[in-house]
DNA sequence: CATCGATTATTGAGAATATCAATGATTGAT
DNA sequence: ATCAATCATTGATATTCTCAATAATCGATG
């Protein structure tokens, strides 16, 4: 249990393995909705943000390259849980948007991905997994 | 920069997001050194493990499929950075040890590594890095 | 209005990673 | 001597990453 300063106690390793660890476990919780975690994330921000968030500002805050929202969106927009709307401001931008299934679907995701999260931080107090998110944020966006 | 309880804030989330910065970073500071943060964390066990470490032990520490540590293993065998021989005690088992060329390219990786760390956990403190280590320890061992 | 550079979504390709099932070698216990 | 369990390995399939190229659209400039 003591830190021995070797690569299992560097910060970057602890990251990638306890990302895995949690992302295995909500994936399993979210696989009976037929989604995974990335679906997930998509399915949520679009019921955020309204009226809608364009693919780019998808692929900017989850960090990941547009083509691979492109696939995202196109799954949920398949199963009717999202639409995908051009910007009629700019009509490069596709604005994603919840269906009202979406927001179903989403409280039951929100469910099972709380209880798989529950296992995993239930050694943690409420203000330590402030302090988590803190820290995190500032590692994600430290060149801001 | 205010949290708002959305998915952006999802713990879960932000421990996938900062752990794929800093993989992407660290992948990008390793790759003139022909490696990978996998194969890094590989080569560092064998390099810390004496007198060798076996793939069943990687592949538990690192959260890993056997399977994977198959080709990560095979990689570093062929470069000569590690050797992989059978436990004379149990001979099912194979230690993988790190050669005196592996632990050169350690001392090179982890100064890059260094580097990397330094940008991205640079707005945080040695002790809040201490604490941000002992979270994810338990998030990974939660179950323990 | 016509053109040009920049931005967006999209497609496609190739590498890396994840997940699972099956196999042969070896072990310890019966 | 046999049997169940463990280990490394192979193979198959799905998912994810990374990059390059393209068509549509925009804003700005002449």
């Amino acid at each position: 249990m003591a830190a021995n300063g070797g690569i299992a106690d560097d910060v970057g390793f602890l990251l990638s393995r306890a990302s895995g660890v949690v992302a295995r476990s909500v994936n399993k919780a979210l696989a009976p909705l037929g989604l995974r975690v990335r679906s997930y994330s998509v399915l949520l921000f679009a019921c955020e943000w309204t009226p809608g968030i364009t693919q780019r500002q998808l692929a900017s805050v989850m960090g990941l390259d547009p083509s691979q929202i492109v696939a995202l969106v196109d799954d949920l927009e398949q199963r009717d849980l999202v639409t995908r709307m051009p910007d009629p401001a700019d009509r490069r931008n596709k604005l994603i948007t919840a269906t009202d299934e979406g927001y179903q679907l989403r409280d039951e995701a929100l469910r099972r991905v709380e209880d798989a999260h529950a296992s995993h931080f239930e050694h943690l107090s409420p203000a330590q997994l402030d302090d988590l998110r803190r820290m995190l944020h500032q590692i994600v966006f430290a060149d801001e």
